[in-house]
DNA sequence: ACACCTTGTTCATTCGCCCGAAACGTGGGT
DNA sequence: ACCCACGTTTCGGGCGAATGAACAAGGTGT
């Protein structure tokens, strides 16, 4: 939880132990005390990202919108959800997707394919780790810096 | 890397847009001054992870980015990260990166330059110790002080 | 019965990355 | 001046992944 302290004169500054913590010498003008407060708020909100969601019915929930996925889509997704950020290896996501592993070879790029598509309209991406897996994460700038 | 703004009296407060930036209205009191610039590094530190860390998929985080390395170089960055700030000789990062050695004279050359160009994006630097080795460090962050 | 859509699957082709090799550039040390 | 260590660019083969097309099966509405 944010904190503002407020530090009367005289007193010594504090010494903040993270993000969520700032200080300021009281008295102080509103504007200052606003200006902090936003600050501490956009931190905040950094910090806590958000995931998407996806409820037993297949829908993905993000950001502002939702879609539906057919079965095989929605075990992929939970699969990749349940490591959200960090790679799930190819084999995983066979298994995910279908109880006995993928049936043909290529039936899983397929499928990945179409997720992509489904999700990206919320902003959501999924990245290929070249011969390892792939990894789900916000279209956001810069997460992952890539040679031009 | 972690800014402090010094703000003019008269002048709106800024919008910081991340965790590594804060702001003082000049003229400042020494103390409150040190207070700032400790909570920054502090933060700083807490933020980029003090150590760059390499998942069994070859995924290399640090800071707030990460890339995929393919197979040779993520066996060199293995080894460079099990003794990272010293010294690894050419000869550990030939068995690092092939069982048997690297396959050709200049093998390991081409692979540390297209491992630098990987990681350089997220503040890694491989330094050339000649006729010794190489040595893997963070783009060392130095303090701006910028008027505002 | 029929047209139409969705879903799951397979096939064929294209795309782009990873790697090794070769050739050349550069700068330091002796 | 010369050698040596390392840096950089370029090329092609191999291969995993992306993509588009096609098709079967099942559902739905007319």
């Amino acid at each position: 939880m944010p904190r503002l302290l407020l530090v009367e004169d005289g007193q010594p500054p504090p010494q903040p132990g993270d993000c969520l913590e700032d200080w300021v010498r009281v008295p102080v003008p509103e504007l200052e005390m606003r200006a902090r407060v936003a600050a501490l708020e956009l931190r905040s909100a950094q910090h806590a990202s958000a995931r998407p969601e996806l409820d037993e019915f297949g829908v993905v929930r993000f950001g502002s919108g939702w879609v539906s996925l057919p079965p095989v889509e929605a075990g992929l997704m939970r699969a990749l959800l349940d490591r959200y950020g960090a790679v799930v290896g190819r084999d995983a996501l066979s298994r995910a997707g279908w109880a006995d592993g993928a049936p043909g070879r290529n039936a899983l790029d397929v499928h990945v394919l179409r997720l992509r598509r489904r999700i990206g309209v919320l902003g959501l991406v999924i990245r290929t780790v070249r011969s390892r897996g792939y990894l789900l994460e916000a279209d956001e700038p810069r997460h992952q810096v890539r040679e031009a």
